[in-house]
DNA sequence: ACCTGAACACCGTTCAAGT
DNA sequence: ACCTGAACACCGTTCAAGT
């Protein structure tokens, strides 16, 4: 779900100069450890060892920066669930490894920027249109799975909504009270069969 | 899921002096509608028309004062559940009715102060032990209306987490792309009976 | 092309003084 | 018992000047 950052924060003598990419990936890893509270002008630019006052080269304002965050957090979960589902496996093979990968324990860093979004999108529009096509192309891959494995055309789109649903909804509840069992469990009752 | 506040504002004349309580409300107001980045003594204090310094009369600090909101939303969560699942309806019914009352529509003001919550409770203790305790009573009752509708004690907690997890996700994912009659399509099929 | 440094506004926090 | 007002630190933003 996420690639990490590429070593690339030095040359040979250690003081590279910044891209706008660089305060993206800060803000990322800000996002990820303390929420939206902590994607900080100041802050960041202390990470990044330059004045705050370098960060406007680079944006306008916050909001720039956090716009930013949220379009490549987009173009990135959106080619991520087109690899994910072109594997070459058969639809129930793709979706119990979709399973996997949506969980808590699999991709920690990725499903905190995830929630944190999503919890943003509540109040804020240009969150919201990020959300939103994210979720119309995972719902759409995610329903041609469930068409593939034998659910009827009037059947499928719930039953994604369902799978997909739950991926999050899991993700959102006290990691202490559902237990792996539990939620494998409900995983296999998902993807099983129709009737 | 959630009472509003009372007309409590003002005496006769006007110019009632606040309590912690006033502070908590206003802070749940600001929660919902523009997220944990609007919960801050200043503008708090311009809505409740007194300066910010008599903020700190009620609360040691603005920590304090997402203690007592957490605390405050944890103990009225669990409240509801427990009178929501207590109406006297047979299983069924009453599993139709929580699905319902967690639906974005019926209640957007105590969806959004609860996955802001969450959303925290990524990168919150506090905020994490609130979503613990109210994950804990939910997933019990909930257990137990599935038992009720006949699922075995070794699929009933399974059952409960993977409608209590649909009904959070699918208020995260985008309201457009969800559409009522997918929603309720998957609604119906988690609370079916067991074969 | 990218960064510093100084300036100013806004908000968290403290506290002595008011009612 | 609760609030004001002034003070200070921290962070968002601007911008002229540096390399």
């Amino acid at each position: 779900m996420a690639r990490r950052r590429m070593a690339r924060r030095s040359t040979a003598a250690g003081a590279r100069r910044l891209d706008a990419a660089d305060w993206i990936e800060a803000a990322q890893d800000a996002l990820a450890e303390g929420g939206i509270e902590a994607v900080r002008v100041e802050p960041l630019a202390k990470i990044l060892a330059v004045t705050k006052g370098s960060f406007y080269w680079h944006f306008a304002d916050r909001r720039a920066l956090l716009d930013a965050v949220l379009d490549t957090w987009a173009h990135g979960r959106i080619a991520a669930i087109r690899q994910q589902v072109a594997t070459g496996r058969d639809p129930d093979a793709t979706l119990h490894h979709l399973a996997d990968l949506y969980t808590r324990r699999a991709n920690l860093r990725g499903l905190s920027i995830e929630l944190a979004i999503r919890a943003l999108a509540r109040t804020d529009a240009a969150a919201a249109r990020a959300v939103r096509a994210v979720d119309r192309a995972r719902l759409k891959l995610v329903g041609a799975l469930f068409s593939g494995l034998g659910w009827p055309a009037a059947g499928a789109p719930a039953r994604a909504i369902l799978f997909y649903s739950f991926l999050f909804g899991e993700s959102l509840l006290d990691a202490r009270t559902v237990t792996a069992p539990a939620r494998d469990k409900a995983v296999r009752a998902l993807i099983a069969p129709p009737p």
